[in-house]
DNA sequence: TGCCTGATGTTCT
DNA sequence: GAACATCAGGCAC
C-alpha cells in the first residue's frame, strides 16, 4: 500500500487535523491549480450526521471502499461537496473538505467561479465549484492526476482550532471540525 | 450586519 | 414524500 493510503488508514477524527495544511493539486484543461486545505470535518459510521451511519448504500459505497479516494456527493439540489475517504475497506469514514486557500492558478479557479475575495473557496460547495469537481470525480484515486493530495508536515497544535461541526442536524455535539487559526478562507458557518 | 428563505436533485423511508 | 454535511439574495433593522 502506498504511503498516502497507509497514512489515511486511521480513524477520520485522527486524520482530519493532520490534513490541515496539506495541498490539493488539480489539473483543469491543462492548467495546474494548487490549494491548501484550511478546514476539515471528520465523519464515520458511528456518527449520526454521517452519510455512512445508516449503512452501505449505492451512494455511500465509496466511503466504505479503499482510503485515499474522493467521495463526491450532491446536496440541496445544487451543490457538490468533496470528501477524502479514510480508514480501511469496509469502514464508512471520510473527511469533508470545508475550505481551501488558493496558492497557484487562482485565475483558473475564478473562471469556474467568478466571485471576488475569499468567497472563491470558503465553503465546501464553493471549493468544489472553483476546482471543477463534480460527480464524475466520485471515487477518484487521489494519488493520480487530475486531482492529487499532497501531504505536508503536520501543523503545530497552536495553529489548529477544534470545534463542533456546522450545517448538520444530528450529532451536533461531536467536536470533529478542525481549521487553521486566523485563516481568512475558513468558512464563516 | 444579520436573519430568512427559495432554489433544486438525489437518496432513502 | 421528506430530508438534506449549502449558498446567495432580499429585506429588515
Amino acid at each position: 500500500m502506498s504511503d498516502l493510503k497507509t497514512f489515511l488508514s486511521r480513524p477520520a477524527y485522527e486524520i482530519a487535523p493532520l490534513l490541515l495544511g496539506a495541498l490539493l493539486e488539480r489539473e483543469i484543461d491543462g492548467k495546474i491549480v494548487r490549494v491548501k486545505i484550511v478546514e476539515t470535518e471528520a465523519y464515520d459510521q458511528t456518527d449520526a450526521a454521517s452519510h455512512s451511519f445508516s449503512g452501505r448504500t449505492p451512494r455511500t459505497d465509496i466511503m466504505f471502499g479503499e482510503p485515499g479516494h474522493l467521495y463526491v456527493y450532491f446536496t440541496y439540489g445544487m451543490h457538490y461537496c468533496c470528501n477524502i475517504v479514510t480508514e480501511g475497506a469496509g469502514v464508512g469514514a471520510a473527511i469533508l473538505i470545508r475550505a481551501v486557500e488558493p496558492l497557484v492558478g487562482e485565475d483558473t479557479m475564478r473562471q469556474w467561479r467568478p466571485v471576488q475575495g475569499t468567497a472563491l473557496t470558503n465553503g465546501p460547495a464553493k471549493l468544489c465549484q472553483a476546482l471543477a469537481i463534480d460527480r464524475q470525480m466520485n471515487g477518484h484515486d487521489l494519488e493520480f492526476p487530475p486531482l492529487k493530495l499532497l501531504l505536508q508536515p503536520a501543523l503545530p497544535v497552536s495553529q489548529i482550532i477544534q470545534t463542533t461541526r456546522v450545517g448538520i442536524s444530528k450529532a451536533k455535539e461531536v467536536r470533529w471540525r478542525f481549521y487553521i487559526k486566523d485563516n481568512p478562507y475558513v468558512s464563516k458557518w
